[in-house]
DNA sequence: TTTTAGCACTCGCGCCGCCACAGTGCCAAC
DNA sequence: GTTGGCACTGTGGCGGCGCGAGTGCTAAAA
C-alpha cells in the first residue's frame, strides 16, 4: 500500500510495473518474474523492490501467480486496467491500411455479404486471430425495386433490390395462377408504393396501407398486397447472421490448446450461438469495445477476449465487426486494426452509384 | 502360409480372423490381442493358434503391431481387404431413412444450395463425422429464363432462372446506358435464344450464334449479345464448390487429436483445397467409393477415410457427396448412409414443377 | 502335420524419488 | 523506502522400478 492508499488507486510506480508486466506477458506468454520485470521496466529498481510491489498488485487482484514459486500473470482485472488506462495503441502500418483499403474497395464485391466476407478474412489475417463480421442489417437498407418472375404454375420468385445494390431472392407460392403481365403489374404497383422504405417499416406499415386503401383497390392490387405479405413475412434471410474467418488461427493458440474447448468455440461459430448476443451488445457502443475473459458472460469465452466495433452507414449503426482471440493478445495492435476496418467497411458499404 | 499359398490369398480361417480383428478394432479402438480375437472370432481356436495366423497376416501386410508386445491393428491394406471382400453393410434404421426423407423433401429449400446444406448436415449427424456435399453443377442445368434489372446508370442485375428452380444473380456493367425497356427486350431476346440450353453450351455456343447472325441483327440484339457475353464469362459462381458440415465431429476423434493435423484438415475445408480433387475422382464412379488413408494421395488425409457417392439428376451425374472421418470408422453403417443420401438428394433435386 | 500349453522375453506405462532451477517471501542491513 | 541475502517451495525433467499385457518360440499333445 502506498501514499494514496485508496482501494484501487495505484501509484505511478505500481502502474508502470503493471503495464510492463502485461506487455511482457503478452509478448512471450511466460509468467513474469521479478528480475525480468525489473529489467524490462527500465527503472533502476532492484528485483526485491519489484517483488514488494508485485505482492501489492497481487493483493489488489491485478495479477496472480499460477503457483507458489512462479512469476506473475495478469488477471482479468489487470488486463482491464491495462487496456483502459495504460494502453498505447500502435496504428496499423501503412501497408496494412493499404491492403484494407484495396481489398475492401474492390469492385468485385457483388453484395454486402462479399464485403463482410472480405472484412472478416482481412481481420483474421492482419491479427492472426478469428475475424467476425455481422452482415449489415438489410432492414435498414431501403428498397429500390421489387420484381416478380414466374417460376411455374403457382410459384414465383420475388426479387428485392435495395438502394445499396444488394439483391435478395425469395420464392413465393401463389394463391392463384397469375400471368406474367399480372405479376409485372403487381411488381410495378408494389415498387411504386414501397420503394424508399426499409424492410422493417414495410413489414409494419404494410397492413396499414392495405387496410387504408382496400376500398379503392382493384383485384390486382389485392393480389399484389397478398404477395407482398408473403414476401416480407419470412424472417430476414441474413439479418443477425455473421461471417467468421480464420477460426483455425485459434488452434495455434497455446492457451486454447484443449481440444474440447476449441470444439466449443467452433460449434458456437457454426451455430452462430452465443456470439450473437455478445456482438449485439456492441451495437449500441460508440467505438471499439473489449470483452476480456469472463466479462463476456459466456463460459465458452473464458480464456478469450473479444474486440468489437460497430460500423455504420450514414450515421446509423448497421453492424458489428471484430476479432476473437485469447485474452493474451496484442491489444495495442488489434484495437486499431478493428477500428480502421470498421471505418473502411462503412466506406465500402456507402452507396456509390 | 497355408494350403493355397499364392501371394495374397488367405484361407477362410485367416479371412475370418482378419474380419473379426478389423471389426473389433473399429469397435473399441484398442489393438486387438490374440486372446481377445480368439474369443471374438467364436471359433474354438486357442490364442496360440490365433497368434500364428496373426503372424502370417502381419507378414502379408494386412495388420501390424504398434510395438513389440501389443495387439494388432489393421493396415490400410487390411482395411481395404475388409471393405472390399468381407464387409456386411447394415442398412440404416427406418428412423434414419425417415429423417433423411423428411428433411431432404422439405419445401423450405429455396435453392439447390439449401438442399446441399441439409444433406451435408444430415450426413454429419447420422455418421457423427464430417459431411461434405458438392453443389450440383449448374452448368448442366438448363436455363429457363433470363431477366435484367436496371440498378443504376451503367449497372444492371442479370437474373438467371434455371429449370430446376435455381436462381443466380450477377451484376453486369453496361457499355452504354440502356433503358429499362431496352433491357427487357434484350432479356426477352436472350431468353428466346438461350432457354433450354445449359450454361456450358451457352458459353461455348454463344460466339457461334453471334457470328452467324450478326448480319441480320439489329442494334439491340448486338447489345443483348454483349451483355450475355459478360454474364456468362464469369466463372460459375458455385460450380466446384462444396458444403461441409459437422467438421467439429472430427475433434472428438482420438486418432486425430493432434491439433496441427486438425488445423490442416480445417484449413483444407475452408479453402476448399485438396478435397475437391478427391471428390472429382468420384464423379466418374458408379456408386459408393472409399478412399482409405494414404489412398487419397493427400498427406492431409493420412489417417482419414473418405466415403463418397456421386448423385445424379436424370441419368447424369451432377455432384458428389460423402463423409470424411478417421480410417477407423464404422464402414458398415457409413457406406449405406452415404448411399441412400445420394439417392435422396437426387430425388430432392428432381424438377417437380 | 496341426494345434496347444507353457514360458521367457519385451515393451509401454504409471509411479516414485531425485535433483536442478526458477522465483518467491522475508529479514536484516543500508 | 530500498536493497542484498537467504531459506523455502513448486515445477519439470530424468532415471529406475514393477507391473501387466501380449507376443514368439519351443516342445509336447492331438
Amino acid at each position: 500500500m502506498t501514499a494514496q492508499s485508496s482501494n484501487d488507486a495505484l501509484d505511478d510506480r505500481a502502474r508502470h510495473l503493471l503495464k510492463t508486466l502485461v506487455e511482457q506477458y503478452i509478448a512471450d506468454g511466460q509468467p513474469v518474474a521479478s528480475r525480468k520485470l525489473s529489467k524490462a521496466a527500465g527503472s533502476r529498481l532492484s528485483p526485491a523492490t519489484v517483488r514488494n510491489v508485485m505482492a501489492d498488485l497481487e493483493e489488489l487482484g491485478f495479477i496472480q501467480a499460477p503457483h507458489t514459486s512462479a512469476g506473475r500473470v495478469p488477471t482479468v482485472k489487470g488486463y482491464r486496467c491495462f487496456v483502459d488506462t495504460m494502453l498505447a495503441v500502435k496504428p496499423p502500418g501503412p501497408e496494412d491500411i493499404a491492403r484494407l483499403e484495396k481489398e475492401l474497395g474492390l469492385d468485385v464485391h457483388q453484395s454486402t455479404k462479399d464485403i463482410a466476407r472480405s472484412a472478416s478474412s482481412l481481420l483474421s489475417q492482419l491479427t492472426r486471430l478469428a475475424g467476425v463480421v455481422t452482415l449489415p442489417r438489410a432492414t435498414r437498407s431501403r428498397l429500390r425495386q421489387i420484381e416478380f418472375l414466374r417460376l411455374g404454375e403457382r410459384r414465383a420468385l420475388a426479387i428485392l433490390v435495395f438502394e445499396n445494390q444488394d439483391v435478395q431472392n425469395r420464392v413465393v407460392n401463389l394463391d392463384r395462377n397469375l400471368t406474367e403481365s399480372e405479376l409485372r403489374q403487381a411488381a410495378n404497383y408494389l415498387t411504386r408504393e414501397l420503394a424508399g422504405n426499409d424492410v422493417e417499416s414495410v413489414r409494419s406499415g404494410l397492413i396499414d396501407a392495405l387496410n387504408q386503401t382496400r376500398a379503392t383497390m382493384n383485384g390486382l392490387m389485392v393480389d399484389a398486397v397478398t404477395l407482398a405479405q408473403q414476401v416480407f413475412a419470412g424472417r430476414d434471410d441474413e439479418t443477425g447472421q455473421f461471417v467468421v474467418a480464420g477460426e483455425t488461427n485459434l488452434m495455434d493458440v497455446q492457451e486454447l490448446s484443449n481440444v474440447q474447448r476449441l470444439r466449443g468455440l467452433f460449434d458456437a461459430f457454426n451455430e452462430q450461438r452465443d456470439i450473437l448476443h455478445l456482438l449485439d451488445q456492441s451495437l449500441t457502443a460508440d467505438g471499439v469495445e473489449i470483452f476480456i475473459g469472463e466479462e463476456s458472460g459466456h463460459q465458452l469465452f473464458d480464456d478469450c477476449s473479444v474486440v468489437t466495433a460497430p460500423y455504420r452507414v450514414g450515421d446509423e449503426i448497421v453492424g458489428v465487426l471484430g476479432v476473437i482471440g485469447p485474452t493474451r493478445m496484442a491489444y495495442e495492435r488489434v484495437i486499431p486494426i478493428v477500428d480502421v476496418t470498421a471505418r473502411l467497411v462503412a466506406a465500402a458499404l456507402h452507396p456509390k452509384g
